[in-house]
Order: C-alpha cells, then sequence, then structure tokens
RNA sequence: UCCUCAGUAGCUCAGCGGUAGAGCGGUCGGCUGUUAACCGAUUAGUCGCAGGUUCGAAUCCUGCCUGAGGAGCCA
C-alpha cells in the first residue's frame, strides 16, 4: 500500500522517487499538447502539491476532461525534483481518482482573485481559496496557542453556560432564548417558559468565571458569545469567540502582566506553526504584519494611565473630532491616535473613571477611578478589556446599587464576597479581533468561518 | 441605529439621456514544462426592486432592498 500523505508533509520532508498517495482538490490545471499540470491542495499548507499527467495515464483524454477546478481527486504516484520553476518537488501521476467533479460553468471559485465581499456569499467555498485556507490555519494556531500558553501556567479551562438568566452582565442586547410559540399568547409570560424565567444567550463568561476562580485560582474560558447589538463595522461580530482568564489573589499589575505575556506568547508560536501562512499575508494583505508581530514579541507594550493618556491628547496638535476631557470615554480616534500614532506598538491604558466602566472593576482608593485596563492595538483598536474585580462587599454593593443593578439576581456573585473572598483579576480577549490583528485581514468576518452579523446568518 | 459611497455578463469594472461594453472566467482550437501559463476564436446581461419625469432611462427624481467604509456600542 501506498503511503496516504498530507501535502504540507510531502513539501516539507518529500523526496524524489518516493512512491505517494496524496488526496485533495484540484485548484488549477494547465494543459499543453503533450501533457498537462494540475496542482492539488488539501487544506494543510500554502502552497500546492503540483502533479504532472502525461497521456500514458489510464483514460488520459477523459481525465482531462473532468479534473476540472474544484474536484476532489487521489492521485497516485512518484515524487520528482520538478524541471520547472516554481516549486522544489512535483508528482508524477501515474493513477488518477476522481470523487468528484465540480461543473466549470457553474463553480464559482475561478482561477482568479476574488473580492472578499463577494466570497462572503459563498461562505461553504470559500475556505478553498488561498487567503481564507491561511485565515483559518492561523486561526486554529491561535486556538492551540492560547490553550498551551494556560496549560503552562496551570489554568484551568472552564466552560461557562451559553444561555444565561441575568441579563445585567453589561448594557449589551441579548439574544433571547425561549422554547415558547412566539405566536402564541402565552408568549410574554415567562413562568410558562423552559426556564421559567427570561433567559438568554451569553454576553461573558466573567461572572461564573470568578466564582471558578475562588475554587482553582486560575482559570480560563474559551467559547462563544453572543450580543444582538446592530453593529454594521469590520470589527463586530453578533456570535464570536471569547478568552476570558481570571486569575485570584491576583491584582491589576498581574493583569497586565499576564494580558501582555499571553499576546507575546501567542504570536510566537503562530510565526513558528504557520511561517508560511504569515509571510502571505505580510506580502499580500498588510505590510506591516511580521513587523507588528516582530513588535509585539520583542517590544514591552506601553503603559498608561487613563489620566495621563487624556493629557497626552489635550497636548498634541492633532485634531479631534470628538472632545477630549477628563471623564469622557476615549473614542476610537484617540485610541487610534495612541496606539497606532503616538506610541505605534499596544498601549495598555488604565485606572478609567467610574463613570465610564463597570460596576464589578475594583474602586480605587481615589475614589475616582477603577482598576481597569484596555489594551489597544493599532488598526483593531480595543483588543482586551479587563480589570482588577471589586472583592469588598460593601463596596461592591455600593456600586451595584449606584449603577442600579437589581442585588436579587446576583446573589451568588455577591456571595462570592462573602465566603473567602480575594483580590482577584481578569480579563477579556477577542478572539477574532486577535486573528485579525495577527494577520492584517481588514474584516472580521473573513477571520471566522461562518460569520454571524446582523441580516447575515446564511451557512 | 446614524453618515457616506456602491449595486451593469459567473467575477472585477467602464458606460452617466438615444434601447449595452472591456478584462478575467467558461467553451472550442493551437502550443513538449507550465505555474494568475500563453496565442486565436467564441459564449455571456429583466443594467438590485418598485414607482415617477421624458418622445426615449442603465443614465435624472422618489421610496425600498442589499453590500461596503466610517461612527456609536464593545471584544
Amino acid at each position: 500500500m501506498t503511503e496516504n500523505r498530507r501535502i504540507a508533509e510531502i513539501l516539507r520532508n518529500g523526496k524524489p522517487e518516493e512512491s505517494v498517495k496524496i488526496q485533495g482538490w484540484v485548484r488549477t490545471k494547465r494543459e499543453l499538447k503533450g501533457f498537462a499540470f494540475m496542482e492539488v491542495n488539501d487544506g494543510s499548507y500554502l502552497a500546492n502539491l503540483q502533479v504532472v499527467l502525461e497521456p500514458k495515464l489510464p483514460n488520459y483524454e477523459q481525465l482531462l476532461k473532468h479534473l476540472n477546478v474544484g474536484a476532489s481527486v487521489e492521485v497516485t504516484g512518484v515524487l520528482a525534483e520538478s524541471q520547472g520553476k516554481g516549486q522544489q518537488i512535483e508528482m508524477k501521476a501515474s493513477l488518477v481518482k476522481i470523487y468528484g467533479e465540480a461543473n466549470p460553468e457553474t463553480y464559482p471559485l475561478q482561477k482568479k482573485r476574488h473580492s472578499f465581499e463577494f466570497l462572503r456569499t459563498i461562505g461553504h467555498l470559500r475556505s478553498r481559496t488561498n487567503t481564507l485556507g491561511a485565515v483559518f490555519r492561523v486561526r486554529n494556531a491561535c486556538s492551540s496557542a492560547i490553550h498551551q500558553f494556560f496549560r503552562e501556567r496551570g489554568f484551568l479551562w472552564i466552560h461557562t453556560p451559553i444561555i444565561t438568566t441575568s441579563d445585567c452582565e453589561g448594557a449589551g442586547e441579548l439574544f433571547t432564548v425561549t422554547s415558547l410559540d412566539p405566536t402564541a399568547s402565552n408568549q410574554q409570560d415567562y413562568s410558562q417558559d423552559f426556564f421559567g424565567s427570561p433567559a438568554y444567550l451569553t454576553v461573558s463568561g466573567q461572572l461564573e468565571a470568578e466564582a471558578m476562580a475562588m475554587a482553582f485560582r486560575d482559570v480560563y474560558t474559551f467559547g462563544p458569545t453572543f450580543r444582538a447589538e446592530n453593529s454594521n463595522t469590520s470589527r463586530h461580530l453578533a456570535e464570536f469567540w471569547m478568552v476570558e482568564p481570571e486569575m485570584a489573589f491576583c491584582d491589576l499589575g498581574g493583569d497586565m502582566d499576564l494580558a501582555e505575556a499571553f499576546l507575546k506568547y501567542v504570536f510566537s508560536f503562530v510565526l513558528e506553526t504557520c511561517p508560511e501562512d504569515m509571510e502571505f499575508f505580510n506580502k499580500r494583505m498588510d505590510q506591516s504584519v511580521l513587523a507588528t508581530a516582530d513588535n509585539i514579541i520583542n517590544n514591552e507594550f506601553e503603559r498608561i494611565s487613563y489620566t495621563d493618556a487624556i493629557a497626552l491628547l489635550e497636548k498634541t496638535n492633532r485634531k479631534f473630532q470628538y472632545p477630549v476631557e477628563w471623564g469622557l470615554d476615549l473614542q476610537s480616534e484617540h485610541e487610534r491616535y495612541l496606539s497606532q500614532d503616538y506610541f505605534q506598538k499596544p498601549v495598555i491604558v488604565t485606572d478609567y473613571p467610574t463613570g465610564i466602566k463597570a460596576f464589578y472593576m475594583r474602586l480605587n482608593d481615589d475614589a475616582k477611578t477603577v482598576a481597569a485596563m484596555d489594551v489597544l492595538a493599532p488598526k483593531i483598536g480595543e483588543i482586551i478589556g479587563g480589570a482588577q474585580r471589586e472583592e469588598r462587599l460593601d463596596v461592591l454593593e455600593r456600586r451595584m446599587h449606584e449603577a442600579g443593578m437589581p442585588a436579587d439576581d446576583l446573589w451568588w456573585y455577591l456571595d462570592l464576597r462573602r465566603y473567602g473572598t480575594v483580590p482577584h483579576a481578569g480579563f477579556g480577549l477577542g478572539f477574532e479581533r486577535l486573528v485579525q490583528f495577527m494577520t492584517g485581514m481588514d474584516n472580521i468576518r473573513d477571520v471566522i468561518p461562518f460569520p454571524r452579523t446582523p441580516l447575515n446568518a446564511e451557512f
């Protein structure tokens, strides 16, 4: 039996004279008078394996007719040093089996560049392109890197619920979960509903992660998150994946250290695992991709307090559309100025005014600011948002009251402060934003296989 | 949700008052090593939808739908 091998492995280690068998999809075919070339891709590698088809193949004429772009094939043959330029090794086919044809008159992927907008309309096929293929290999590497990073540090991966009954984690709009018939008359009677109360898709696993951190010290979540906001931008999704570490016995400084070490680790891991894909992005998508990665890995992140950031923004000559004033939130243009123009690297902004941050963030001694931190990345803005959590029961109760939060629903969250409370901190990282940042892809819809955005949940 | 721009052949676009055009793709033919192959021929369209103005609308006007960029919200 001839060994069935991945194309990535053949392109890296294949030697002339070896008998091999591959399986994959035809990316392109070039017919000449005496013979033909076809390139096959199996998703394992950016480059294709060039296969030489000679007339002595059984059914040569018929085969050429049916070996169209998109067809699925199994090729048996022998590796050989390539006579042409462009690749070291190629395969001389002795047997070609076609699993499924792809009619060239209707198959939407052509041997040419397609716009990402068009590719989004064929979400089921677009992963067969060079760029999306590279994106999803990098996405996968990021995912592995994240688990490996936390495992090395003794964090437990915890699975927080996707369905939640608390709607008070943030002001964000939630998707309702119900088993009631929307046309029935009892539609609003939640006592008749599956959970006996209103239920939603989670907007964050943080509160549950805090509970688990109070048992295991260091934990993280990595799972889907849902926001029903009508956001139409290149960096928002209605369904996205979020990474949320939570550490007991940890303050804001430790939180920032973790965030920085985390990003450095993931970038290093991906550069090592997917060098060809990263070079591809650097060449074709954004020529600062490799420089950015290098910058992340080798330079310390800038750390600046909100108060100092405001002072810096007030001093600059740059004209901003929105006002800069202590107490107001930083606008996109301000964040972009800080990370992209002024520091030209990720910036961690800390200690925001109480009024613009969530109730659970720890009140600083000045009583005007909270121990929050945002990591701002060039181009995409906020990639991480985190904080030291308020561990003092009385302060937390007061802040919830001021924020108009119903304490009844979060009785268990307050219990964590009643019984064995400890200083703790954590952050949330938008996984797709990380992949976007890493690959230089302009639109977040192109770094998740099947994006969900307003008016779009196809595939 | 707001602002701006755009929807013309399978794809990318040109045409901007006189009833449709290019490149790529597809098809057919040629080419003994190609690699976004090349050369020749050929194929291809309710000009987003619905109204209106006009002798005449892809072109002007109104509404709607869809997409993109930016903003807000955030990760």
